[in-house]
DNA sequence: TATAATAATGACCAGGTGGTCATTTGTCAA
DNA sequence: TTGACAAATGACCACCTGGTCATTATTATA
């Protein structure tokens, strides 16, 4: 595990640097001070790295903002600056995982990798939303998708600047400012763009149907990363089921829930939830 | 001149497809139906080409809602409304272009190719900084930053909708909403956060100084590249400049306005700006 | 038609890539 | 001290890259 981390890590810094495509292995072996076959020992390949991070610190920050937007004591302006402020601060601190996902998150054309940033892009949108909905509730519905747009816009635009140039910024006063921002824009604005059914077809476009196959393969491999839970247990037993079709929906529901409560196979529950198309 | 012209459109697709880094040579010739030799008879290398790509599509867009700022039949939400149009409508007429600048654009650590992003952003900034200045006047002058940074997060994020959805939108529907959502944040935003001192340290950020080889290169480049003119008249003058030091500051003043006259050139307008520190 | 000038070709280069695997090194219990 | 097992190594592979250049084809000129 150890060897792991110190290989993610040390990768990072340089694809931070560099770039993924332009970062080779033999760069990474040498920052990390091992061979190129202790590499392959961790890794399956370069994209199983960079998948790995990706999970990493994404886990993380998804589990964050939604962890403050769930928090009952955070209510109006409070909310919505802390929301902010979880993002922006989270950026800060793992400066090199941000900028190393914005530009490939751009740039990929690995499939799995593509999936992946619309998976975690769909929980910030759901998390949002369950934000928009807490505060201004019935008010906001005809314009709350493009409110989640919005806030997206604001995100990246000023996200750049303490990624891109390194000025010690007041983080406080950028998320005043945001909120406030927001904040007018739900009360005041009045001509939605994007519909619910434009949503939903930007939701739906692209999801490629997966093989049997290719799911039980995915699954294999989280298996072996987990350690003996209810989580592992029930993706054994959900794999069984993608073989035998032995199982009633309500508990393939279940088990994906299960697994869904494990920051770290949140993107597999992802997989699986439209794998069964539920 | 057309095999130029082959390649870049040629290439374009490519890089739309596939990315930069990702498309070879090979590939571009290949799909052009040229040999590799005839390729670097057109450019000097695979950097050349992109930079002559975002040139092209850069001046062109910058030069267009450049007009529609100008233009003094343009007021109130008129203006805002066709600010976004002329950009969306660009962003979707030259979309294989958009994809692959905005993808490049973050991904690059190519100098020249992030100097000439900065380089365009900061054309754009201006002009919409003008913009603002036309609509809100002295009311924005405190929040006219922010202002900037807000158009651009709506810009980035639903430029992306059309981009990489292919779902047929209304745009007009869509510059109305964001033409209100401007208005909205200019009119009633109070907690500005992008300070003038802040503004500048990200301007001046990066300006490395470029010795007097680089600058005669470039200038002799771009002198090839034109016909005949007044623009490159003043080119020659001011590369002797920068090699003897013998016109007064006024001329060499006079003379880059000359250069910046024509869209083809602006970028190397500015560089000397830059160069010259005026 | 003969000659000069230009355009186009593609085999070739050195260098780098992601990935493999026979071999060596290190670490235990017996 | 021995032997068994796992961890780590780095030479090696086939392939691909951006870029060059001697050679050939095409065109314009006389």
């Amino acid at each position: 595990m150890g060897k792991k981390q110190l290989i993610m890590e040390s990768a990072l810094e340089l694809f931070a640097k560099q770039g993924f495509e332009a970062t080779s292995v033999q760069q990474i072996t040498v920052h990390s001070g091992i061979s190129k076959g202790a590499f392959y020992l961790s890794f399956k390949s370069k994209d199983e790295l960079i998948m790995a991070l990706i999970d990493q610190f994404m886990d993380q920050f998804v589990s964050d903002i939604d962890q403050i937007v769930k928090d009952p004591n955070n209510t109006g302006g409070e909310l919505l600056r802390k929301f902010y402020y979880t993002t922006f601060h989270s950026f800060q601190k793992h400066s090199d995982f941000a900028k190393v996902f914005i530009k490939e998150q751009a740039h990929t054309f690995n499939e799995e990798l593509i999936s992946k940033g619309r998976h975690f892009d769909q929980l910030i949108d759901d998390i949002t939303l369950s934000m928009l909905d807490q505060l201004y509730g019935e008010a906001v519905q005809h314009t709350k998708y493009d409110l989640i747009y919005c806030i997206k816009g604001f995100m990246h635009v000023y996200s750049h600047l303490f990624l891109f140039f390194n000025v010690p910024l007041d983080l406080d006063l950028l998320c005043r400012s945001l909120a406030e921002k927001t904040d007018l824009l739900a009360k005041h604005s009045e001509i939605p763009f994007i519909t619910d059914e434009l949503y939903d077809t930007f939701r739906k476009a692209g999801h490629e149907e997966m093989t049997d196959r290719q799911v039980i393969e995915i699954i294999e491999q989280k298996i072996e990363e987990l350690e003996d839970s209810i989580e592992k247990e029930s993706l054994i037993l959900l794999k069984k089921d993608v073989q035998e079709r032995s199982l009633s929906p309500a508990i393939v529901q279940g088990l994906i829930t299960n697994i869904r409560n494990n920051p770290q196979s949140r993107w597999i529950a992802y997989l699986l939830l439209n794998y069964y198309e539920l």
